[in-house]
DNA sequence: AATGAATGAGAATTCATTCAT
DNA sequence: AATGAATGAATTCTCATTCAT
């Protein structure tokens, strides 16, 4: 029956890497199909074309965000500060380590205005965030609508530090960041 | 002989506008030949490549900021708040209103990995920024070291709030963080 | 062991459906084997190449005109009007109600240059045709060699007829050309 | 100004000529360019794509038949018979000398199910035929709607004759049915 | 300076066929 | 027999750059 040589989870880590290092526009078929040791025409039993492949990439991402990070934000076995830490945690890990810096970013800001067909889930991925840092702010006695700026801004700002990190190549942008964030929590909550 | 059909300030406002809207790889060099209404072979006339146009729609973009937006930071005759006026007006209108975002931004992510060429003007665009607004933490009382870390902080929080701005077409990222920015100034002076 | 999916003569008629409407180049080999509720490999089970499947498509489809069809023309239980009428009620059956019009023309005309191998049995129909047309034109009193023109003539009629009605998506055309035929026969015939 | 290596006029010419020889599916764009003197690429600086360039040689050849074949049928400085000859002269000079037999034949039985964007043409192409001829029958004494139907038969003849001619090789098939066409109008004449 | 044709590498994709399971 | 992944040549088309006019 032929086994494929990669499992499909291994294809979305690897073309995941080629389009981070490469970014949309300048990954060709060609470094996709090498990076998973497969020749120019057998990604094609893969996958539909490099757009699909991009959408799936994206969406396996995102849906690995919302439900290994992101989550940790409502589990109430874990206090306050432990669901902070982690979440800031996973972020700097995430951004720090692995080459590429914020990967919707990117691709959002190259493709918006010619392959409208990835905002979509760029969009649903931000939302997300934005949901389950909003769910902590309001755990840290913000209302609703507070919450949800605080939220937005503390997502603007560690994008914003995560670009200036990997532009200036500088990652104290990001330590700082994540560290004012966590900050913000420590001292309400110290205050009680 | 046979003067030119564009000068120099044209061609260079017109690529830009080009390059805005498609990014770099994803511009051709039709694209930006039609641009300045010339056929695709004349545009070589003009500039040595697609890498050294962009190079130089690069530094005079830098260069534009440096001399027009960042440099009324340094003019003794406005009041520190109308210098913070000045150059979150001007910040606001480029990227409300142009197309493209914050083009530093997406073309150094765009081509970090694959064109190192462009980094080093794009480094310098944000460290003029961050001496800029540094100066203006200066003036309003911080330590040089607390200043250039709250200029490096805000610019973070701008282009992170540029970037979701597009990603999510929701100008209030932009005009809460402007709004911030100047609020942080006014209440110091405020409170004398 | 494991009996086969298709019989042989399932598989021959679903693979001209396919040919008859994307003609020979047109039809992949995936076209074929979902056609016949296959998956691409599967279909090397049964066949050699598109090229062998295709002569064996012709040579069958060759087989039933001749047994089925132009037979009639021999059969001295039938009346000579029978026999015409048969041969040419057959014709506009086939033509008129299966799409793809005439397939031995097409393919003959769309391969003659490049597939030299369809042409033997391509000929073949078309003699075997002539020669019971042949047949009937004796029969109504026409020496050897006037009937052999004769054929020749009404065999041109009718596939330019086909033709032009595919072409132009007007049946009259091979209507028209049939009527002819028969008429041929019944005034002669009637004559008496 | 560099001037381009070939005519428009060539081009088409030589396009057509592989065309013919090749089919549609058939010829590729490496084919075009060849029989061009071109190379691959170049070839795009003539065309839009293989289909915009099957369409302008199908038009093309369309209005030369139009203009100078179908047209002596109208010029009243000829007699019938003599304008019988010129358009049957053309038809088997055309048919016999060059190979490929019946262009819009072929291509349009070759892509009618696949690319419809030709059966335009191709209509247009046997519209003209039909009424030249049309014209012949009206002159030669029979009503309009009689000399229709003479000329879609007629036309019918002799794309049945060419096509036969072609697959079983045989010139006569063409020959036969010119000759009756001609005759046709000579026992009208002479009957006089 | 302007043109625009030529170039040739490279892009995404398709396809007939082979072969291990 | 059936599968379906692998292959690699071929296909249409794009593109940055060069160059003769």
């Amino acid at each position: 029956m032929a086994k494929p040589k990669i499992d499909r989870k291994t294809l979305l880590r690897n073309s995941l890497s080629v389009f981070k290092t490469k970014g949309y526009n300048g990954t060709s078929m060609n470094d996709l199909a090498a990076a998973n040791g497969l020749l120019k025409g057998s990604i094609y039993h893969y996958i539909e074309s490099k757009e699909a492949l991009m959408l799936e990439v994206l969406n396996a991402l995102k849906d690995h965000y919302v439900n290994k990070v992101f989550s940790k934000v409502y589990d109430n076995n874990l206090s306050l500060l432990k669901r902070v830490d982690e979440i800031t945690f996973r972020a700097q890990e995430i951004y720090t380590h692995e080459e590429g810096g914020d990967f919707f970013v990117n691709i959002g800001l190259e493709t918006l205005n010619t392959n409208p067909v990835f905002a979509e889930v760029i969009k649903e991925f931000f939302d997300e965030w934005v949901k389950a840092l909003s769910h902590l702010f309001e755990l840290n006695n913000h209302s609703k609508e507070e919450a949800k700026i605080h939220a937005e801004v503390a997502v603007a700002e560690i994008e914003g530090a995560v670009m200036l990190m990997r532009l200036l190549k500088d990652e104290n942008y990001l330590i700082r960041t994540l560290n004012k964030l966590k900050q913000n929590f420590k001292e309400t909550v110290n205050g009680y």
